[in-house]
Parts: C-alpha cells; sequence; structure tokens
DNA sequence: GACCAGGCACATC
DNA sequence: GATGTGCATGGT
C-alpha cells in the first residue's frame, strides 16, 4: 500500500474514531499567533490562562502587546510557564506585526507562505513547528504542522524511521496529501488526539507493543 | 516528589 | 550533525 493511501486510511481511521477536534480555540488570527507561543512544550490548559489574562487585559490585539511594559507582560504570561522568553517572543511577533503589517494580520495576506515563513523564523524563539502553526492555524496557509505526537504516531505506524527530522516529516505528509488547509488542521488535531491517549504512558514509544491497526475505528485498548 | 505538557536557543563535542 | 541543557508553571 502506498503511503498517500495508508495517510488517508489513517486519518480516515481517527476521524471516525475522534470526530470533529475543533481544534486550536481563538477568536482571531493574532490569538491563534500568541497560543502558538504560549503553548511551546506547555500544555493548552496552562497556556490558556495565559491567554485569558493578556485578553482581560486588552493585549490581543498586536499594537496593545507591544505596546506593554516587559515586567507586565511577564506576569500575565507567567501561568504558562517560561514567562521570561516567552513574554519576549510575544513582544517580538508583536512588533514583528507592528512593522510588517501595520499592526493588523490581515495586512500580511498578500504576502508569499515562503516569505512569510522565512520572517517568522527570523524572529527569535520562533522555530519550524510555532512558524507553521501560526501559517496554518493564524493565516489559513496549507502548510503541515509537525510535533512531538506526529513523530511518536508516525514512528509507531512503521511510516517513518526514529529519527527522522522536522522536514523529513513534514515532507511525508505534504507530498501524500492534498493541499488542502482544513484537512492539515483536521489531520494534526487528529494526531495530536491518538498520540496523546495511547501514548500517554510511554512518551517516548520506547518498547511499546501498541499499533493501532490502519483504515479501521480504533478500539479503545490499543489507544493506551 | 517525580513526571509531563501542542519548543527553542545555545553550547559543546 | 548530533547531543545535552536551561527555561518554569501547573496538573496528575
Amino acid at each position: 500500500m502506498d503511503l498517500a493511501r495508508k495517510l488517508t486510511e489513517l486519518y480516515h481511521a481517527l476521524r471516525e474514531r475522534f470526530g470533529d477536534r475543533h481544534w486550536w480555540p481563538g477568536e482571531t488570527p493574532f490569538e491563534v499567533m500568541v497560543g502558538a507561543i504560549l503553548t511551546q512544550r506547555t500544555n493548552w490548559a496552562n497556556a490558556r490562562k495565559a491567554i485569558a489574562n493578556l485578553r482581560e487585559a486588552g493585549a490581543l490585539e498586536p499594537r496593545v502587546l507591544a505596546s506593554l511594559e516587559l515586567e507586565r507582560l511577564r506576569e500575565l504570561v507567567r501561568p504558562a510557564g517560561y514567562f521570561r522568553q516567552k513574554s519576549a517572543r510575544l513582544a517580538r511577533l508583536a512588533n514583528w506585526l507592528v512593522q510588517r503589517g501595520e499592526g493588523t494580520v490581515e495586512a500580511l495576506a498578500a504576502v508569499p507562505t515562503a516569505r512569510l515563513r522565512e520572517e517568522l523564523l527570523a524572529l527569535r524563539g520562533i522555530g519550524p513547528e510555532t512558524a507553521d502553526s501560526i501559517l496554518l492555524y493564524a493565516l489559513e496557509r496549507p502548510v503541515f504542522v509537525v510535533d512531538a505526537y506526529t513523530m511518536r504516531v508516525v514512528v509507531r505506524h512503521g511510516l517513518l524511521d526514529p529519527g527522522a527530522g522536522y522536514y523529513e516529516l513534514r515532507e511525508l505528509f505534504t507530498a501524500s496529501l492534498p493541499r488542502h488547509v482544513a484537512l492539515y488542521k483536521d489531520f494534526h488535531a487528529q494526531l495530536v488526539e491518538l498520540g496523546k491517549r495511547f501514548c500517554r504512558s510511554r512518551p517516548r514509544c520506547e518498547g511499546c507493543p501498541a499499533r493501532p491497526a490502519l483504515g479501521e475505528p480504533i478500539p479503545d485498548d490499543e489507544l493506551i
């Protein structure tokens, strides 16, 4: 069975099992961008607290966030952990938007995806995953997002060898799937859900025997 | 108390 | 290029 078919079957199996994930909540594209930084190496519940703080402070708007005192920003971001780093990262992102797009996300609409990706990666604190999350979920660009869960699932299904790099993994998906934003969004969300469940006791997947079957609904006992 | 959570930058070999 | 380390809060 070729890879494209395997991935398609995996997606439908996940979709069947988990339904619509309603992935990546956020009222505005900027809020999604902020969330992408706040959730780095941090569970979403903690990131959400920081987002709530920012909302209450009216700082879920690039110009406002960019104008906040650093100490104030650190306070608001604290629940998400790594608050010294993340506050600085948010400030750089907001400043970039203010300078690059006059403080609006809409001004980025005409900029090619590759260019946006380069500029995001040039911001210290935004790496491949965060950049791609922003491109896909905030800016609606057809970019597949790879994260730790994706890696676990793909390796566990034998689709790629352990030790594969970010770009190798991303290429696996982009080369095999139709370039549809909605598909990319939901597939990634499904992979996260699967990864959370069936690897929750063994995050590194070492020696774990379970391997959900492709193309079939996944039984609960194979999800652990 | 240990371990983990939707990474990244930097140092070192 | 690969590997190790610091960053930090909050839930289980």
